[in-house]
DNA sequence: CTGACCTATTGAACGTCGTTCAATTTGCTG
DNA sequence: CAGCAAATTGAACGACGTTCAATAGGTCAG
């Protein structure tokens, strides 16, 4: 009988790779970031703490894979939002699967977003992942630029992204609550609508913003 | 002779304060946030850890009234920057200050603002604190409004002020960098020419924003 | 089928962490 | 000077990330 330890063939290397994230995914969500410890993700697929460091790096790497698996997911949630002439219309669909994905995820998103990727550099297959929902981005933007492949859709989708991060990160803190309550939601909106609009202006006017 | 332990009179408390702050900034800054331990800091002032607790509720308590008074310093910064007529020259005076101050406690600023406040909520010193920086940013959006006190400026200021946060949040982790190696400052100053910009596009036509 | 290798898995172990607290010493008050 | 209050310590606790010798199961050549 399987008395104490040893090889087990209850599942191969990527099937405990699924569980882990799927795992870490679960503890998070139930009882916040501070209980994403190896002890409990071992614990949860019935492995113990070691095995963990035969699919990952450290805990590190594993924060860092989910990290990328949620790209992955918010780029499937943006995928296929219709586009159209309206830049700013454009832009608005997409935030609102941007923040209904995220505000389903909200601790997830958090940590894993607030995760410092240690070392030098980001993994390239990140970035990777990265440029996959800028591009999405660049297709909303491209109306206004009137082209798709310049340099402006991609600034500006950049610009737009990682401010769209920082309200969230910023709103869901608690850290920029007051007295007038505005959510998260319409600063978001806000942002996108005037900045849509600077971009048209400047268009126009032929300036360069 | 003082042999073991016992009632000190070297330092008050508020002069421990000052020098477990001090001493846990020169910490991150010199070895990183992950030196950051109770036993470091407290080792750093010359007590032991017990000390800490008589300062400060726990480490999370610690971190919050170092980013307290980080947000003082930032004020500090901002404050006197010159206001004009131009909305766009006062907030990109506004934005280089912004991030040289930051660029110089880069480990400091990171750690600080991804430290997520515990329990749930966040201490109403630390929101006026933030509503000081705010209300510096609002003084620089008034021409583009033609007033200060309306719910225009103060929105644009939280959108602006967060927005930056979340440019200069994914620029340091390295996260957003690329091929084209756009710099956080770059992308800074393209929010800010192309949101002033909106503003006042949609004055001009009259255009709800 | 068998035995030798390979690899996954374990659980104990190490050092460190945040935090608590009885014990102790000091300063202060009356 | 007695006695109380406050500050300080250091040991202790449980949990953490991580490592690794030991062990069990799978694989495959013969």
């Amino acid at each position: 009988m399987e008395c104490k330890v040893g090889r087990r063939s209850d599942h191969s290397k990527e099937e405990l790779y699924e569980l882990a994230l799927q795992a870490a995914r679960e503890i998070i969500d139930a009882d916040g970031p501070r209980a994403l410890t190896a002890r409990n993700v071992a614990g949860a697929i019935g492995y113990s703490p070691g095995t963990l460091y035969n699919l990952f790096e450290n805990l590190d790497d594993l924060i860092t894979h989910l990290n990328g698996r949620l790209l992955d997911e918010m780029g499937d949630a943006l995928a296929g939002t219709p586009v159209g002439d309206d830049t700013s219309e454009n832009l608005m669909l997409l935030l609102h699967r941007y923040l209904s994905f995220i505000g389903e995820r909200a601790n997830l998103w958090n940590l894993v977003f607030e995760h410092t990727i240690p070392g030098d550099r980001v993994p390239t297959w990140y970035r990777r992942k990265v440029e996959k929902v800028i591009s999405i981005l660049e297709g909303a933007l491209a109306p206004a630029f009137h082209c798709i492949d310049g340099e402006g859709p991609n600034r500006s989708a950049r610009v737009l992204l990682a401010s769209l991060h920082g309200i969230w990160s910023l709103g869901s803190s608690g850290k920029l609550d007051m007295m007038t309550s505005e959510t998260t939601t319409e600063m978001a909106e806000n942002l996108i609508a005037t900045y849509v609009a600077g971009i048209e202006a400047c268009r126009e006017h032929g300036n360069a913003c």
